[in-house]
DNA sequence: ATCGTATTGTGAATGAAATCACGACTTATG
DNA sequence: CATAAGTCGTGATTTCATTCACAATACGAT
Protein backbone atom coordinates (compact mmCIF):
# COMPACT_ATOMS: atom_id res chain seq x y z
CA UNK A 1 0.00 0.00 0.00
CA UNK A 2 2.90 2.63 0.31
CA UNK A 3 4.49 3.15 -2.82
CA UNK A 4 8.01 4.83 -1.03
CA UNK A 5 8.36 8.62 -1.15
CA UNK A 6 6.54 10.27 -3.75
CA UNK A 7 6.93 14.00 -3.46
CA UNK A 8 3.07 15.56 -2.94
CA UNK A 9 3.38 17.43 -5.87
CA UNK A 10 3.75 14.61 -7.54
CA UNK A 11 0.74 13.20 -6.28
CA UNK A 12 -1.49 16.33 -6.77
CA UNK A 13 -0.46 15.87 -10.15
CA UNK A 14 -1.79 11.73 -10.65
CA UNK A 15 -4.95 12.20 -10.87
CA UNK A 16 -4.89 14.48 -13.89
CA UNK A 17 -2.36 12.79 -15.25
CA UNK A 18 -4.74 9.91 -15.24
CA UNK A 19 -8.22 11.97 -16.89
CA UNK A 20 -6.37 12.65 -20.03
CA UNK A 21 -4.68 9.49 -20.72
CA UNK A 22 -8.09 8.08 -20.52
CA UNK A 23 -8.97 10.90 -22.76
CA UNK A 24 -5.89 9.48 -24.67
CA UNK A 25 -7.40 6.14 -24.92
CA UNK A 26 -10.63 6.62 -25.58
CA UNK A 27 -9.11 8.22 -28.84
CA UNK A 28 -7.25 5.37 -30.08
CA UNK A 29 -4.01 6.23 -28.95
CA UNK A 30 -1.77 3.90 -28.32
CA UNK A 31 2.19 5.93 -27.47
CA UNK A 32 2.30 9.65 -26.38
CA UNK A 33 5.14 11.33 -25.64
CA UNK A 34 6.01 13.43 -21.76
CA UNK A 35 5.93 16.29 -24.18
CA UNK A 36 2.90 15.90 -25.99
CA UNK A 37 1.38 15.22 -22.69
CA UNK A 38 2.62 18.40 -21.61
CA UNK A 39 1.02 20.26 -24.39
CA UNK A 40 -2.27 19.19 -22.77
CA UNK A 41 -1.75 19.11 -19.22
CA UNK A 42 0.23 22.29 -19.05
CA UNK A 43 3.31 20.61 -17.19
CA UNK A 44 6.97 21.19 -17.96
CA UNK A 45 7.60 17.76 -20.11
CA UNK A 46 10.94 17.40 -17.64
CA UNK A 47 8.33 17.39 -14.60
CA UNK A 48 6.28 15.06 -16.17
CA UNK A 49 8.77 12.40 -16.84
CA UNK A 50 10.38 12.71 -13.33
CA UNK A 51 7.03 11.98 -11.69
CA UNK A 52 6.61 9.11 -13.95
CA UNK A 53 10.08 8.04 -12.87
CA UNK A 54 9.12 7.67 -9.09
CA UNK A 55 7.22 4.64 -10.22
CA UNK A 56 10.60 3.09 -12.47
CA UNK A 57 10.78 3.05 -15.78
CA UNK A 58 7.38 3.04 -17.40
CA UNK A 59 8.54 4.64 -20.80
CA UNK A 60 10.56 3.62 -23.52
CA UNK A 61 13.47 5.73 -24.96
CA UNK A 62 13.08 6.83 -28.15
CA UNK A 63 9.23 5.82 -28.25
CA UNK A 64 7.87 6.97 -25.70
CA UNK A 65 4.54 5.98 -23.27
CA UNK A 66 2.78 2.99 -24.20
CA UNK A 67 -1.06 4.16 -22.69
CA UNK A 68 -2.58 1.36 -22.02
CA UNK A 69 0.20 0.65 -20.12
CA UNK A 70 0.63 3.57 -18.41
CA UNK A 71 -3.12 3.96 -17.92
CA UNK A 72 -2.98 0.31 -16.39
CA UNK A 73 0.02 1.48 -13.95
CA UNK A 74 -2.27 4.47 -12.71
CA UNK A 75 -5.27 2.58 -12.51
CA UNK A 76 -3.35 0.71 -9.60
CA UNK A 77 -1.55 3.29 -8.17
CA UNK A 78 -4.76 5.65 -7.66
CA UNK A 79 -6.46 2.96 -6.15
CA UNK A 80 -8.63 3.51 -9.39
CA UNK A 81 -11.14 0.04 -8.74
CA UNK A 82 -11.08 0.88 -5.29
CA UNK A 83 -14.30 2.85 -4.51
CA UNK A 84 -14.24 5.19 -1.76
CA UNK A 85 -17.56 6.61 -0.16
CA UNK A 86 -17.35 10.44 0.65
CA UNK A 87 -20.38 11.71 2.36
CA UNK A 88 -21.26 15.55 1.87
CA UNK A 89 -22.13 18.11 4.61
CA UNK A 90 -24.72 21.04 3.53
CA UNK A 91 -26.81 20.75 0.25
CA UNK A 92 -26.59 24.43 -0.26
CA UNK A 93 -25.89 25.66 -4.49
CA UNK A 94 -22.42 24.67 -3.51
CA UNK A 95 -22.95 21.13 -2.39
CA UNK A 96 -25.76 20.69 -4.92
CA UNK A 97 -23.34 21.12 -7.83
CA UNK A 98 -21.00 18.16 -6.18
CA UNK A 99 -23.98 15.79 -6.54
CA UNK A 100 -24.67 16.90 -10.03
CA UNK A 101 -20.92 16.62 -10.50
CA UNK A 102 -21.38 13.18 -9.67
CA UNK A 103 -18.12 12.43 -10.66
CA UNK A 104 -19.19 10.11 -13.29
CA UNK A 105 -16.74 10.13 -15.34
CA UNK A 106 -13.33 7.87 -14.38
CA UNK A 107 -13.82 8.31 -10.83
CA UNK A 108 -12.78 6.69 -7.52
CA UNK A 109 -14.74 8.53 -5.34
CA UNK A 110 -18.40 8.68 -4.93
CA UNK A 111 -21.15 10.82 -2.57
CA UNK A 112 -23.20 7.94 -1.02
CA UNK A 113 -24.99 9.99 1.06
CA UNK A 114 -25.25 13.55 2.14
CA UNK A 115 -26.63 16.07 4.90
CA UNK A 116 -28.54 18.95 5.32
CA UNK A 117 -30.51 20.94 8.23
CA UNK A 118 -33.35 22.12 5.67
CA UNK A 119 -36.41 19.93 6.50
CA UNK A 120 -37.61 20.76 2.76
CA UNK A 121 -34.40 19.19 1.75
CA UNK A 122 -34.04 16.02 4.32
CA UNK A 123 -35.77 12.95 2.94
CA UNK A 124 -35.12 13.66 -0.69
CA UNK A 125 -32.49 12.62 -3.18
CA UNK A 126 -31.06 14.81 -5.92
CA UNK A 127 -28.91 12.12 -8.65
CA UNK A 128 -29.82 9.66 -6.09
CA UNK A 129 -28.19 10.58 -3.32
CA UNK A 130 -30.16 10.58 0.12
CA UNK A 131 -30.05 13.56 1.88
CA UNK A 132 -30.43 13.23 5.61
CA UNK A 133 -31.19 15.40 8.63
CA UNK A 134 -27.50 16.79 9.99
CA UNK A 135 -28.57 15.44 13.43
CA UNK A 136 -28.35 11.91 11.81
CA UNK A 137 -24.77 12.15 11.27
CA UNK A 138 -23.32 9.64 13.92
CA UNK A 139 -26.01 7.33 12.69
CA UNK A 140 -25.32 7.44 9.31
CA UNK A 141 -21.66 7.65 8.52
CA UNK A 142 -20.61 4.69 9.79
CA UNK A 143 -17.70 3.82 7.95
CA UNK A 144 -17.89 6.82 5.21
CA UNK A 145 -14.51 8.24 6.15
CA UNK A 146 -13.97 11.93 3.75
CA UNK A 147 -16.12 14.58 4.09
CA UNK A 148 -16.78 17.43 1.84
CA UNK A 149 -17.96 20.43 3.95
CA UNK A 150 -20.09 22.46 2.12
CA UNK A 151 -22.25 24.79 5.05
CA UNK A 152 -22.16 28.15 5.81
CA UNK A 153 -18.63 29.23 7.35
CA UNK A 154 -20.55 30.06 11.03
CA UNK A 155 -21.32 26.28 11.53
CA UNK A 156 -18.24 24.65 10.47
CA UNK A 157 -16.17 24.23 13.09
CA UNK A 158 -19.03 22.95 15.12
CA UNK A 159 -20.07 20.58 12.34
CA UNK A 160 -16.52 19.61 12.23
CA UNK A 161 -16.29 18.25 15.64
CA UNK A 162 -19.20 16.48 15.05
CA UNK A 163 -17.28 14.78 12.09
CA UNK A 164 -14.37 14.06 14.10
CA UNK A 165 -16.31 12.38 16.60
CA UNK A 166 -17.70 9.96 13.95
CA UNK A 167 -14.05 8.91 12.91
CA UNK A 168 -13.67 10.85 9.82
CA UNK A 169 -10.23 10.37 7.86
CA UNK A 170 -10.18 13.44 5.71
CA UNK A 171 -12.04 16.97 5.26
CA UNK A 172 -12.26 19.17 2.04
CA UNK A 173 -13.73 21.89 3.39
CA UNK A 174 -14.92 24.46 0.92
CA UNK A 175 -16.00 27.42 4.07
CA UNK A 176 -13.39 30.25 4.52
CA UNK A 177 -13.69 29.23 8.48
CA UNK A 178 -9.93 27.54 9.24
CA UNK A 179 -11.67 24.53 11.01
CA UNK A 180 -9.40 22.90 13.94
CA UNK A 181 -9.02 18.75 14.15
CA UNK A 182 -6.84 16.58 15.74
CA UNK A 183 -3.67 16.00 13.99
CA UNK A 184 -4.73 12.78 12.75
CA UNK A 185 -7.18 13.87 10.42
CA UNK A 186 -6.70 15.46 7.40
CA UNK A 187 -7.68 18.65 5.83
CA UNK A 188 -7.37 20.30 2.69
CA UNK A 189 -8.98 24.00 2.43
CA UNK A 190 -10.19 25.14 -1.04
CA UNK A 191 -11.24 29.02 -0.25
CA UNK A 192 -13.43 30.22 -3.52
CA UNK A 193 -13.15 33.69 -2.15
CA UNK A 194 -9.69 33.67 -1.87
CA UNK A 195 -8.50 31.93 -5.38
CA UNK A 196 -10.79 34.95 -6.89
CA UNK A 197 -8.80 37.33 -4.57
CA UNK A 198 -5.50 36.09 -5.42
CA UNK A 199 -6.07 35.73 -9.06
CA UNK A 200 -7.14 39.50 -8.82
CA UNK A 201 -3.74 40.11 -6.99
CA UNK A 202 -1.45 38.61 -9.55
CA UNK A 203 -3.38 40.35 -12.52
CA UNK A 204 -2.57 43.45 -11.17
CA UNK A 205 0.91 42.58 -9.58
CA UNK A 206 2.51 40.13 -11.71
CA UNK A 207 3.53 41.49 -15.23
CA UNK A 208 2.76 37.84 -16.29
CA UNK A 209 5.87 36.45 -18.05
CA UNK A 210 7.22 33.68 -16.25
CA UNK A 211 4.55 30.45 -16.38
CA UNK A 212 1.23 31.24 -16.69
CA UNK A 213 -0.57 28.43 -14.97
CA UNK A 214 -2.39 28.17 -11.55
CA UNK A 215 -1.93 26.23 -8.92
CA UNK B 1 1.95 49.85 -7.99
CA UNK B 2 4.04 47.32 -8.02
CA UNK B 3 5.50 45.73 -4.66
CA UNK B 4 8.93 45.04 -5.24
CA UNK B 5 9.35 40.42 -5.21
CA UNK B 6 7.08 39.27 -2.90
CA UNK B 7 6.79 35.71 -3.45
CA UNK B 8 3.79 34.36 -4.73
CA UNK B 9 3.16 31.82 -2.11
CA UNK B 10 3.12 34.75 0.12
CA UNK B 11 0.71 36.49 -2.10
CA UNK B 12 -1.64 33.73 -1.73
CA UNK B 13 -1.95 34.23 2.10
CA UNK B 14 -2.02 37.50 2.20
CA UNK B 15 -6.17 37.67 1.35
CA UNK B 16 -6.72 35.41 4.12
CA UNK B 17 -4.70 37.40 6.71
CA UNK B 18 -6.83 40.00 5.69
CA UNK B 19 -9.69 38.43 6.31
CA UNK B 20 -9.04 37.33 9.52
CA UNK B 21 -7.49 40.49 10.65
CA UNK B 22 -10.89 41.74 9.60
CA UNK B 23 -12.82 39.51 12.05
CA UNK B 24 -10.09 40.40 14.62
CA UNK B 25 -10.70 43.94 14.48
CA UNK B 26 -14.17 43.69 14.27
CA UNK B 27 -14.43 41.47 17.83
CA UNK B 28 -12.50 44.53 18.99
CA UNK B 29 -8.94 43.54 19.51
CA UNK B 30 -6.26 45.86 19.09
CA UNK B 31 -3.20 43.55 18.64
CA UNK B 32 -2.24 40.53 18.01
CA UNK B 33 0.89 38.00 17.51
CA UNK B 34 1.98 35.98 14.79
CA UNK B 35 1.20 33.03 17.14
CA UNK B 36 -2.40 34.17 17.84
CA UNK B 37 -2.71 34.87 13.97
CA UNK B 38 -1.01 31.17 12.94
CA UNK B 39 -3.97 29.56 15.43
CA UNK B 40 -6.23 31.35 13.43
CA UNK B 41 -5.31 30.83 10.01
CA UNK B 42 -2.86 27.28 10.71
CA UNK B 43 0.04 28.99 9.20
CA UNK B 44 3.52 28.83 10.83
CA UNK B 45 4.23 31.62 12.85
CA UNK B 46 7.38 31.80 11.52
CA UNK B 47 5.74 32.26 7.93
CA UNK B 48 3.50 34.88 8.78
CA UNK B 49 6.27 37.08 10.28
CA UNK B 50 8.14 36.42 7.23
CA UNK B 51 5.19 37.34 4.73
CA UNK B 52 4.90 40.52 6.37
CA UNK B 53 8.10 41.42 6.92
CA UNK B 54 8.31 41.78 2.96
CA UNK B 55 6.23 44.97 3.06
CA UNK B 56 8.78 46.03 5.87
CA UNK B 57 8.66 46.39 9.70
CA UNK B 58 4.84 46.53 10.09
CA UNK B 59 4.78 44.73 13.91
CA UNK B 60 6.85 46.29 17.07
CA UNK B 61 9.41 43.91 19.13
CA UNK B 62 7.76 42.57 22.17
CA UNK B 63 4.77 44.38 21.63
CA UNK B 64 3.14 42.10 18.18
CA UNK B 65 0.60 43.77 15.42
CA UNK B 66 -1.78 46.68 15.65
CA UNK B 67 -4.74 45.42 14.14
CA UNK B 68 -5.75 48.01 12.54
CA UNK B 69 -2.66 49.51 11.14
CA UNK B 70 -1.92 46.01 9.73
CA UNK B 71 -5.32 46.08 8.24
CA UNK B 72 -5.17 49.75 7.43
CA UNK B 73 -1.76 48.47 5.27
CA UNK B 74 -3.04 45.48 3.76
CA UNK B 75 -6.09 47.02 2.20
CA UNK B 76 -3.98 49.37 0.20
CA UNK B 77 -1.53 46.55 -0.42
CA UNK B 78 -4.51 44.10 -1.90
CA UNK B 79 -6.82 47.43 -3.30
CA UNK B 80 -8.99 46.18 -0.88
CA UNK B 81 -10.92 49.53 -2.01
CA UNK B 82 -10.55 49.38 -5.78
CA UNK B 83 -13.51 47.02 -6.93
CA UNK B 84 -12.70 44.32 -9.50
CA UNK B 85 -15.72 43.30 -12.05
CA UNK B 86 -15.48 39.59 -12.33
CA UNK B 87 -17.80 37.71 -15.23
CA UNK B 88 -19.17 34.52 -14.08
CA UNK B 89 -19.50 32.35 -17.64
CA UNK B 90 -22.22 29.77 -17.16
CA UNK B 91 -24.60 29.78 -14.60
CA UNK B 92 -25.20 26.00 -13.96
CA UNK B 93 -25.12 24.77 -9.93
CA UNK B 94 -21.61 25.86 -9.10
CA UNK B 95 -22.20 29.05 -11.36
CA UNK B 96 -24.72 30.11 -9.29
CA UNK B 97 -23.53 28.96 -6.05
CA UNK B 98 -21.15 31.41 -7.06
CA UNK B 99 -23.57 34.09 -7.37
CA UNK B 100 -25.64 33.64 -4.01
CA UNK B 101 -22.30 33.56 -2.14
CA UNK B 102 -21.88 36.68 -3.56
CA UNK B 103 -18.56 37.59 -1.91
CA UNK B 104 -20.32 40.22 0.33
CA UNK B 105 -17.60 40.06 3.09
CA UNK B 106 -14.55 42.13 3.02
CA UNK B 107 -14.61 41.97 -1.13
CA UNK B 108 -13.00 43.77 -3.57
CA UNK B 109 -14.45 41.82 -6.53
CA UNK B 110 -17.60 41.27 -7.43
CA UNK B 111 -19.67 39.52 -10.08
CA UNK B 112 -21.40 41.77 -12.11
CA UNK B 113 -22.79 40.13 -15.57
CA UNK B 114 -23.24 36.72 -15.60
CA UNK B 115 -23.74 34.08 -19.26
CA UNK B 116 -25.63 31.25 -20.05
CA UNK B 117 -27.31 29.70 -23.07
CA UNK B 118 -30.05 28.21 -21.51
CA UNK B 119 -32.96 30.47 -22.55
CA UNK B 120 -34.78 30.04 -19.51
CA UNK B 121 -31.97 31.45 -17.60
CA UNK B 122 -31.57 34.46 -20.01
CA UNK B 123 -33.06 37.53 -19.11
CA UNK B 124 -33.26 37.04 -15.71
CA UNK B 125 -31.25 38.19 -12.02
CA UNK B 126 -29.65 35.62 -9.55
CA UNK B 127 -29.14 38.04 -6.78
CA UNK B 128 -29.36 41.33 -8.70
CA UNK B 129 -26.59 39.96 -11.44
CA UNK B 130 -28.16 39.67 -14.47
CA UNK B 131 -28.16 36.86 -17.08
CA UNK B 132 -26.59 37.26 -20.68
CA UNK B 133 -26.64 34.56 -23.88
CA UNK B 134 -23.13 33.45 -23.97
CA UNK B 135 -23.42 34.85 -27.67
CA UNK B 136 -23.51 38.17 -26.29
CA UNK B 137 -20.06 37.50 -24.67
CA UNK B 138 -18.42 40.22 -27.17
CA UNK B 139 -20.97 43.33 -26.26
CA UNK B 140 -21.53 43.31 -23.03
CA UNK B 141 -18.05 42.09 -21.64
CA UNK B 142 -16.58 45.84 -22.66
CA UNK B 143 -14.36 46.15 -19.68
CA UNK B 144 -14.87 43.39 -17.52
CA UNK B 145 -11.06 41.77 -17.49
CA UNK B 146 -11.76 38.55 -14.95
CA UNK B 147 -13.60 35.70 -15.64
CA UNK B 148 -15.18 32.54 -13.80
CA UNK B 149 -15.79 29.65 -15.88
CA UNK B 150 -18.15 27.15 -14.68
CA UNK B 151 -18.88 25.52 -18.28
CA UNK B 152 -19.37 21.83 -19.11
CA UNK B 153 -15.85 21.05 -19.91
CA UNK B 154 -16.37 20.67 -23.62
CA UNK B 155 -17.19 23.95 -24.42
CA UNK B 156 -14.28 25.38 -22.33
CA UNK B 157 -11.61 25.79 -24.86
CA UNK B 158 -14.27 27.31 -27.45
CA UNK B 159 -15.88 29.60 -24.69
CA UNK B 160 -12.04 30.30 -23.50
CA UNK B 161 -11.44 32.02 -27.11
CA UNK B 162 -14.08 33.78 -26.88
CA UNK B 163 -13.15 35.30 -23.75
CA UNK B 164 -9.55 35.91 -25.16
CA UNK B 165 -11.12 37.75 -27.85
CA UNK B 166 -13.14 40.04 -25.61
CA UNK B 167 -9.83 41.01 -24.46
CA UNK B 168 -9.93 39.06 -20.83
CA UNK B 169 -7.63 39.22 -18.54
CA UNK B 170 -7.47 36.54 -15.90
CA UNK B 171 -9.80 33.19 -15.68
CA UNK B 172 -10.67 31.76 -12.95
CA UNK B 173 -11.45 27.88 -14.28
CA UNK B 174 -13.43 25.59 -12.86
CA UNK B 175 -13.90 23.02 -15.46
CA UNK B 176 -11.55 19.98 -15.95
CA UNK B 177 -10.38 21.19 -19.01
CA UNK B 178 -6.91 22.59 -19.44
CA UNK B 179 -7.07 25.27 -21.15
CA UNK B 180 -4.77 26.75 -23.82
CA UNK B 181 -4.40 30.84 -23.95
CA UNK B 182 -2.32 33.31 -25.11
CA UNK B 183 1.07 33.85 -22.74
CA UNK B 184 -0.66 37.07 -21.56
CA UNK B 185 -3.61 35.68 -20.15
CA UNK B 186 -3.47 34.03 -16.68
CA UNK B 187 -5.33 31.11 -15.72
CA UNK B 188 -5.79 29.67 -12.36
CA UNK B 189 -7.34 26.03 -12.39
CA UNK B 190 -9.20 24.79 -9.83
CA UNK B 191 -10.11 21.23 -10.41
CA UNK B 192 -12.68 19.92 -8.20
CA UNK B 193 -12.44 16.52 -8.85
CA UNK B 194 -8.98 16.28 -8.58
CA UNK B 195 -8.63 17.92 -5.06
CA UNK B 196 -11.32 15.22 -3.78
CA UNK B 197 -9.41 12.10 -5.54
CA UNK B 198 -6.03 13.64 -4.24
CA UNK B 199 -7.25 13.87 -0.93
CA UNK B 200 -8.33 10.04 -0.58
CA UNK B 201 -4.98 9.47 -2.35
CA UNK B 202 -3.35 10.98 0.39
CA UNK B 203 -5.16 9.73 2.99
CA UNK B 204 -4.29 6.26 2.08
CA UNK B 205 -0.78 6.99 1.09
CA UNK B 206 0.63 9.38 3.64
CA UNK B 207 0.74 8.45 6.88
CA UNK B 208 -0.06 11.76 8.18
CA UNK B 209 2.54 13.50 11.24
CA UNK B 210 4.14 15.85 9.23
CA UNK B 211 1.47 18.97 9.32
CA UNK B 212 -2.02 18.54 8.84
CA UNK B 213 -3.40 21.45 6.83
CA UNK B 214 -4.19 21.81 2.81
CA UNK B 215 -3.40 24.16 0.29
C1' DA C 1 14.34 52.84 36.75
C1' DT C 2 15.07 48.17 36.32
C1' DC C 3 13.95 43.52 35.29
C1' DG C 4 11.60 39.80 33.27
C1' DT C 5 8.82 38.34 29.61
C1' DA C 6 7.05 38.54 25.07
C1' DT C 7 7.65 39.16 20.39
C1' DT C 8 9.53 40.77 16.09
C1' DG C 9 12.64 40.59 12.01
C1' DT C 10 15.95 38.14 9.72
C1' DG C 11 20.47 35.54 8.53
C1' DA C 12 21.30 30.94 7.97
C1' DA C 13 19.89 26.23 7.38
C1' DT C 14 16.92 23.13 5.49
C1' DG C 15 13.58 21.23 2.47
C1' DA C 16 10.86 20.67 -1.61
C1' DA C 17 10.03 21.18 -6.38
C1' DA C 18 11.18 22.50 -10.98
C1' DT C 19 14.31 22.69 -14.56
C1' DC C 20 18.54 21.91 -17.23
C1' DA C 21 21.18 19.10 -19.94
C1' DC C 22 22.90 15.00 -21.58
C1' DG C 23 24.02 9.93 -22.00
C1' DA C 24 21.66 5.90 -23.34
C1' DC C 25 18.56 3.77 -25.91
C1' DT C 26 14.71 3.00 -29.72
C1' DT C 27 12.74 3.41 -33.89
C1' DA C 28 12.54 4.53 -38.61
C1' DT C 29 14.58 5.13 -42.98
C1' DG C 30 17.42 4.39 -46.99
C1' DC D 1 23.41 -2.01 -41.46
C1' DA D 2 24.36 2.55 -40.55
C1' DT D 3 22.69 6.81 -39.60
C1' DA D 4 19.44 10.32 -38.13
C1' DA D 5 15.81 11.76 -35.27
C1' DG D 6 13.32 11.26 -31.27
C1' DT D 7 12.69 10.35 -26.43
C1' DC D 8 13.38 8.72 -21.79
C1' DG D 9 15.58 8.67 -17.16
C1' DT D 10 18.26 11.10 -14.11
C1' DG D 11 22.45 13.56 -11.89
C1' DA D 12 23.26 18.19 -11.11
C1' DT D 13 21.64 22.65 -10.60
C1' DT D 14 18.59 26.23 -9.63
C1' DT D 15 14.67 28.25 -7.75
C1' DC D 16 11.38 28.82 -4.41
C1' DA D 17 9.46 28.26 0.24
C1' DT D 18 9.61 27.00 5.00
C1' DT D 19 11.57 26.71 9.34
C1' DC D 20 15.10 27.42 12.94
C1' DA D 21 17.06 30.15 16.21
C1' DC D 22 18.49 34.27 18.22
C1' DA D 23 19.81 39.28 18.78
C1' DA D 24 17.25 43.37 19.27
C1' DT D 25 13.69 45.57 21.12
C1' DA D 26 9.22 46.89 23.59
C1' DC D 27 6.14 46.49 27.13
C1' DG D 28 4.40 46.02 31.81
C1' DA D 29 4.99 45.41 36.59
C1' DT D 30 7.05 46.77 40.60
Amino acid sequence: MEQKKIPQATAKRLPLYYRFLTNLNHQGKARVSSHELSKAVKVDSATIRRDFSYFGALGKKGYGYNVEYLLGFFRKTLDQDELTEVALIGVGNLGTAFLHYNFVRNNNTKIVLAFDSDPKKVGTHIEGVPIYHIDELAEKLSDVRVAILTVPDREAQDITEKLVRTGIEGILNFTPARITVPDRIRVHHIDLAIELQSLTYFLKHYPLDPQESGE
